[in-house]
RNA sequence: GCUCCCUUCGUCUAGUGGCCUAGGACAUCGCCCUCUCACGGCGGUAACGCGGAUUCGAAUUCCGCAGGGAGCGCCA
């Protein structure tokens, strides 16, 4: 049975990054029908907050990215930590370290200072006595040898122990830190494939001698590539959105999101569009690419109008009205969401974009001085006529308002455009909008013969 | 500084020794369609970081170099 998991810290809303790592583990245990575990990594209990917690589980949520098991939380899981670093230090695996902070500092810098890497010395890992100066516990690190191990995505990749220095897994105060709680988590969770970011490789030597001091099997590890910023920095709130909700907030779609997340960083020959079924179906880890990629901002947007125009309706409809309810736009009195979505889907890249340009369906327009211009002497009569006759009109569909428009260009011996354009201005208060007849039938009888009304006097 | 990782069009990528005068997508440019904006259609510009080596043959293998990134915490 594959197990993955997804362990974010609660520092922060899901941003982006975080957001493909999750969806990789998920997709892999779905595909592989094996397990998706939720763990909350919020031993650092300065920074973390129940707020983060809550982003991370709504920005999940609204992926539609679920989990099989958790939402476990490591600072429920102390008992657990204190029993296995007793267990290592009972073993002479692990040791108590005494030595201050300050005396760490100048180690740190005097080593800096001989172009060294900085690591602590092990000066306290052969003391047989107990003292009862406060103290840390550092785990005893092999010296010598090398850590190998077969990264799923970069291949074999390889550590020299001398590299490595003695960890501190225990804080003074007794709190676990992460490259231990880690350890132990994902061996009681029995987590097979260890799926995360790659800033994560230079720890991985360091859990995998942990992983053997306590006789766990090792689980597979694949380290996905940094997502970068337009600019080839590592992302980062300068860029724009980070958070996935904030995605939300901007007018996205989560299959356009999950869609554009999956394929920066792993493709399917020369396929961009997939539906859910299909990823499930064709991801595999091992074809995760090695290089970062950088988030580009435009083919997202792409994608969201490729799933404004082709997605699921109900999805589509909520998050459309949802759009419409921030901006204060009340659509009880207006055409359905469903008519509406399907006359502007063409024409907008995102649902915040679509609510902004539907307001002349739902809301009084004005039409400024400057646009008056357009109204001419010489399209009076045409206007009078065109209200005349819509407001005669038998039945109110689009195919009769279009006759109905031709009719009236023609009798007036106007193309289609110089017509269409200023009554296109009469109704929206803009030059923009669906087809003309669309936009006519859509507004609604009433409502076109109050506007046109209003520019005729 | 040390260790590790990465390097195909502006961007995401296809490519695993000959199918590559390097393919697709987004963006961009031009044309067509057209009542506006779009959608759509057609076409164009545009890349194997550099240098060696292996080979009959290299984007694909190996070695250097350069550039970029990450880690080196009583953060995760």
């Amino acid at each position: 049975m594959i197990r993955t998991r997804f362990a974010p810290s609660p520092t922060g809303y899901l941003h982006i990054g975080g957001a493909r790592t999750a969806l990789y583990c998920w997709l892999y245990a779905r595909k592989m029908q094996g397990k998706f575990i939720l763990r909350i990594e919020d031993t650092d209990r300065e920074r973390s907050t129940a707020e983060s917690v809550q982003a991370i589980l709504d920005g999940l949520v609204w992926l539609g990215l679920d989990y099989d098991e958790g939402p476990y939380y490591q600072t429920q899981h102390m008992d657990r930590y204190r029993e296995v670093i007793h267990l290592l230090l009972e073993q002479g695996k692990a040791y108590r370290c005494y030595c201050t902070k300050e005396r760490l500092e100048k180690l740190r810098e005097a080593q800096l200072a001989r172009k060294e890497k900085p690591r602590y010395d092990a000066l306290c890992r052969n003391l047989t006595t107990t003292q009862e100066d406060s103290f840390v516990i550092r785990f005893k690190n092999p010296t010598d040898g090398i850590v190998e191990f077969n990264d799923l995505i970069r291949g074999k990749l390889s550590f020299a122990n001398t590299e490595l220095d003695d960890l501190i897994i225990a804080r003074s105060d007794g709190m676990p830190t992460y490259n231990f709680t880690v350890v132990v988590d994902d061996w009681d969770m029995k987590i097979t494939h260890v799926i995360r970011g790659d800033d994560h490789i230079n720890n991985t030597p360091r859990q995998i001698n942990i992983l053997r001091a306590l006789g766990a099997t090792l689980p597979h590890y694949a380290h996905v590539p940094m997502i970068l910023g337009s600019d080839g920095k590592r992302l980062s709130k300068r860029h724009g959105a980070v958070s996935v909700l904030q995605y939300r907030e901007e007018g996205f779609l989560p299959a356009a999101l999950i869609n554009y997340l999956v394929r920066l960083g792993w493709s399917h020959g020369n396929q961009e569009i997939f539906s859910i079924e299909e990823l499930i179906h064709y991801f595999d880890v091992t074809d995760i690419n090695r290089a970062p990629a950088a988030f580009n901002q435009e083919k997202l947007m792409w994608l969201n109008q490729h799933y404004i125009k082709t997605g699921d309706p109900a999805v589509v409809m909520k998050e459309f009205a949802w759009q419409l309810e921030k901006l204060g736009i009340y659509t009880a009195n207006g055409p359905p969401l469903n008519e509406v979505t399907h006359a502007q889907c063409e024409r907008v890249k995102t649902l915040r974009e679509m609510a902004e340009r539907s307001r002349y369906f739902y809301e009084e327009v004005i039409v400024t001085d400057d646009m008056r211009t357009h109204f001419t002497a010489e399209l009076m009569g045409a206007l009078v006529m065109l209200r005349d006759r819509l407001a005669h009109l038998a039945i109110w569909t689009k195919e009769m308002i279009h006759e109905t428009l031709m009719e009236v260009a023609k009798i007036h011996d106007f193309k289609m455009g110089k017509l269409a354009q200023p009554v296109r201005i009469a109704l929206t208060g803009g030059s923009v909008s669906p087809p003309i007849d669309v936009t006519i039938y859509l507004i609604g009888r009433k409502r076109v013969i109050e506007r046109l009304n209003h520019i005729l006097t």
